[in-house]
This record gives structure tokens, sequence and C-alpha cells, in this order.
DNA sequence: TTCATAAATGTATAATTATTTAGATTTCGG
DNA sequence: CCGAAATCTAAATAATTATACATTTATGAA
């Protein structure tokens, strides 16, 4: 595998559809789709995609995805509230971030935010037509940005 | 501390209001608390409440619970918001503190925060589960906890 | 109470994960 | 091209976290 970012996608992949324990595991998992390197650059990859270790009921380890990252509807789909042009802003003041939608939009893009952001967001608050969202702390305005981007693009 | 229950519950609220990186940390975080423990039975206390470590994108590490076990409140309640299990979590970022609701709730524990909480609470904003609770200058987010439990948790 | 059993914990250590360091590779502006 | 700067990586190591094992402490039935 040539390329980082390549990597990156193969990783994301593996840990969307496998239970992974350890970034040994993993790395064998890589090693069988021609992915070879070392622990530490995975440990790095992982820090890089925000990838959290967390217990499971059955006592076991599993490595997860920022939920941002999982697929929000299928292939090929594309999101309403985008194809309809139902948000209309983005902007930061201090630690919070304001949207602007389309008059009655903002309850539903803010519930998609709550739901497919946990990770970013502590929460929102939705008016008619602004919704208010209150980042997590360590969170900045570029994983906003990123997070907005990836939820409510088009393709996927 | 007494027992173990405690300690899980004392756990609980330094992770909800503090960003803790590593369990060297937190182990000192409880024995200022008068909880003294080992890693070992933290790392199993941990594992027990499911906290996940995962990476902050300040490049930080921070433990998260998971949010179905953020609810505040103590067993044996008699406040009708908390015996319905009406408040889910509360989190803080930065200054401001938000609580969040099954839907349709929040109005209305918004009310009780605004009326209980004069002295350290300025003011709240409600969604329809989301509240965003806006502190006094000076109050800590333990005093916020404190409140929230006082509030929330006693018999009336 | 007393014994049996289960639960909880500490100690020591194994296992795992993060980071430092140094070197390689790529990128980009002359 | 050339070299500087940035990016990326492995190896070694440091740091952190999980667990095997031993011991203690609680629980409960007779």
């Amino acid at each position: 595998m040539k390329n980082k970012r390549n990597r990156l996608q193969v990783i994301t992949e593996i840990l969307r559809s496998n239970v992974v324990s350890s970034q040994d595991e993993l790395l064998k998992m890589l090693s069988e789709k021609q992915c070879l390197i070392t622990q530490a650059t995975l440990s790095r990859d992982l820090k890089l995609l925000k990838v959290a270790k967390t217990p499971l009921s059955n006592g076991a380890y599993k490595y997860i995805l920022p939920s941002y990252n999982k697929p929000i509807l299928s292939e090929g789909t594309f999101n309403p509230m985008v194809a309809h042009g139902a948000i209309l802003s983005l902007e930061f003041s201090g630690q919070l971030a304001v949207v602007k939608t389309k008059p009655g939009y903002a309850s539903a893009i803010a519930w998609d935010i709550d739901n497919k952001a946990n990770q970013q967001v502590l929460g929102t608050i939705a008016g008619d037509d602004t919704i208010l969202v209150i980042p997590r702390e360590g969170v900045r305005r570029e994983d906003i940005l990123e997070m907005m981007n990836i939820t409510f693009s088009e393709k996927e």
C-alpha cells in the first residue's frame, strides 16, 4: 500500500467492519491487505484518526472510529439537507459555532449534528433558522468544519 | 473512600468535569478526594465503567465516559424530573454547561434550574432536549454539579 | 458462629501503546 | 536540477495500561 492517505482509508474500513482489540491485531489485518507498517506508525495513524479504545461488555476492548466518520446513508445517496441547500452558513465566535439554515430547518439539522458528532459536540440548541453548537473542550474549529463537511456532504 | 460504588461515582464525576489524560493523573485526583487505590484497580474500574481513551485534536488523550452512563441522579430520588429519568447527562465545555434531557423536557427542567440555582446560574436556554446553562462568573464546575445533584435528587 | 464461596484489591509483571530519535523520502521554490 | 523544509517512517525505548496471581474482605447458608 503506497501512501499514507490510502493507508488511513484502509484502517478506517477495517475498523468499520471488524472488532479490533489491539494494534497488533490490526497490524496483522493490515499486512493481509499489503499494508506493511510498524506499530509505531499505526499508533500515530490511530491518533490522527481519533480512534478511541473502549471496553466492551464481553470483557474485550475495541477500537472505534469517531461517529462522524461512519456513513450516514448508504452509498450513492445524497443528503437531503444539503441537496436543498438548507445549510446557509457556519461561523464561530469564541468556543461556539452558529449554523444558519433556511427557516424551519434548524431542528432537523441540529438533530443530525447531535447524533453524528457526539465526539466533537456537547450539544446543540436550535431555534427556527439558527443552531447554536457547543463543541467539546479541545475540539478546534477545523474539527467542527471537518465534521460538518463529512456529515453533510453529498457523496460517500 | 469506603466502597466500590462510591468510588465509581467519584471517578464518574471527575471524568465528567475534567480532561484526564492518563490513569496516573486520575489516580492523583482520586487521592485528593481520599480515594486511595492502585492503578490496577483503577484500570478495572475504568473497564467496568466502559470509559474510552480517545485522542483529542490538541494532541493529548482524554478518558471519556460512555454517553449512556451519564445520568447524574442518585438512586431513590423523589424528584419527578429525575424519577422519570428525564435528565440524561450533564457535561461541560469551557465556561458552559450542557444538560441533555429526554425530548420535550428541556424547558421544564431549565425552569427549575433557573429558579433554584439563581446563585450559581446566570441563565439557561432550552431547546427541546438540550439546555445550555450559563454559570455566573467564579462558579466552578463542581458547584454546578453539586447544585444539580441537590436540586434534582432531594426529597421534596 | 463457622465454613464455603464469591468479590475486591494489591503486587508484580506482562502486554500494549506512545513517543523520541534519527534517518529516509518527498515537495517545492528557485 | 539543487537544496531547504516538510513529511513520513522504523527502531528503540519510554510510558502506560491490563492482567495473573496471591491475599484479603465481604456474603451467606447451615
